[in-house]
DNA sequence: TTGTAAGCGTTATCAG
DNA sequence: CTGATAACGCTTACAA
């Protein structure tokens, strides 16, 4: 690789000119930089982002903490954050926390050793040091804490969406599957459906589960239906254990949505595909990774953005595992 | 941010002593080692990634480039990847090229931009001076050139055994979903499958498709039985759209596998859930990606590795959407 | 309009 | 065993 003293040195100038006319700034006369432009033709030359961002004690990189990408929820984050930053020239150091602190803490300390200039997390932990001590602008997705920058849908509000529907829809001996205790956005929206359920006095049946792993999703599905066999909608914590039910629903030979409804949560992008086609709690999970590293990008550049946390619409999204009302 | 002069001056040595005690080289009395060790601890000091890459001209970074992180294939490859690499204290940055050669071109420059030791690539034109003008080591994943490190299965061979399969299932009026003429495994399957087919002179029509999108999935299985109504069996150029085909084949009221059998490629994480589950040729993703990341790292270690292309075995996993033989 | 040189935070060489 | 110091490739005062 080319340094900028080879290219001023094939130019016949410093490298300050060079530098300058990297970088746009200063004067200099059209000539010379006619031949600078040569010289990085010439020789191929591309700035070492490392020197860069050690002088300026910043980089064009940011990181980007997930919990885990192998749950199709976070790869639509993980697009919307990358395609609206790779418009602003910044890339992406990407690290997945499987839900665990040190891991984060781990990552997070990574991303500050490479002069990352800012963060987008999913963590379950915002108020942590781990967070409060950076002096990098962090953006919460998919969570949030008060006050902080943050993009994240109404869970809560989700749930009751959840559970409205299912009722009025005519189920009456629903079982909700809580989902994992430390996950922030499962508790909502297990939160958010026991508030309607409660209110309108419904009975309802709960399913704690420990994980969103698609494996061990069909064991939970298996427990729900011989724990209670009698359940007549299930309300899922997201889509893949809601596929994971319906699956076994199906095989159990009851009819849905006619013997169970099943409503999920997230909307990805398979739950369109599956027959019956999952009815579900749609979050908008591309917009709100570009949201969420637009409103990144103008905390890095200072422009105090005047909304700092996001609230993103949660949308039923009505298809074939719920009746007709 | 703490930085070395700091803990320097706080444990009353030189840089350079504590330079020893961070890299464990060189002689270093117990007691200084002490007082350094402490003098980190209270700092909380963490070296800086980007003077240490600057001045050795590497990181402990990788680049990881894929396709589109979300087709469900590729979080598990991205997975195996990341955990292998993070046990050898490796970091990743990651790009989507949506098989695109510019954005590939761009990523692989930012990668060199920020010192990346290495690169890991699903890329469809590894024989091209983007990958050969690097000086530092490549493995092509999923892909494959000659003689150039790389892991892959043998889509092919996997095309022939579907339609093997498929054919030994019964099906006589098959239709070939082709994919996207310029990814290459997506052509291995087509061959592999035409192969047979040929071979046992059985009659096919194919479709043509021109993307992996969920959204684009649907139309395409719509068109085929539009097409070819009398289809009684389809290989699918990959799990995505053969979940697409059966979700167009049971709303046709098609009776799956009985008078349609369907297979398809990949086995990511929601086949075995669609009911009927998807019979399907099978890549071992994770593993892929770990044996990828192994290989590179044997790279970037110098340790020449006695085997630089990786053939990762294909396997038929036998489900519900295709008869019992 | 251009060049010189200091400095970003490390590591490694070379004296001591 | 320890400390100065040059060097990594770049940006930016400051001078010229």
């Amino acid at each position: 690789m080319a340094t900028i003293k080879e290219v001023a040195k094939h130019a016949g100038v410093s490298v300050a000119t060079v530098s300058r006319v990297l970088n746009e700034i200063g004067y200099v006369h059209e000539d010379t930089r006619k031949k600078v432009e040569a010289a990085i033709r010439e020789l191929n030359y591309t700035p070492n982002e490392v020197a860069r961002s050690l002088y300026k004690r910043k980089s064009r990189l940011i990181g980007l903490l997930l919990p885990d990408i192998t749950n199709p929820f976070f790869p639509e984050l993980a697009r919307g954050v990358e395609d609206e930053m790779h418009k602003h020239d910044f890339r992406i150091i990407i690290g997945n926390s499987d839900e665990n602190t040190n891991k984060e803490k781990e990552y997070i300390q990574t991303f500050i050793q490479n002069n990352v200039v800012g963060v987008i997390a999913s963590t379950n932990y915002p108020d942590t040091d781990t967070y409060r001590k950076l002096d990098i602008p962090v953006v919460f997705l998919d969570r949030t804490a008060d006050n902080r920058p943050s993009v994240y849908s109404d869970g809560r509000e989700g749930g009751r969406m959840a559970a409205h529907e299912i009722v009025t829809r005519g189920s009456r001996q629903i079982t909700i599957i809580q989902g994992p205790k430390h996950i922030r956005p499962a508790q909502d929206r297990y939160q958010g459906a026991i508030d309607v359920l409660r209110d309108q006095g419904i009975a309802y049946n709960v399913v704690q589960t420990s994980s969103y792993s698609f494996t061990e999703a069909g064991n939970w599905a298996q427990e729900l239906f011989e724990q209670f066999p009698d359940t007549d909608g299930v309300i899922a914590s997201n889509d893949i254990v809601a596929t994971a039910v319906l699956h076994e629903a199906l095989r159990l030979g009851k009819k849905v949505p006619d013997d169970v409804q099943i409503i999920g949560f997230d909307d990805i992008p398979l739950s369109s595909l599956l027959t019956p086609s999952l009815t579900t709690i749609r979050q908008p999970a591309y917009d709100m990774g570009s949201t969420a590293a637009g409103l990144l990008i103008r905390l890095i550049d200072n422009q105090n953005p005047d909304q700092k946390t996001i609230q993103m619409p949660v949308t039923f999204t009505e298809r074939d595992t719920t009746r007709k009302v």
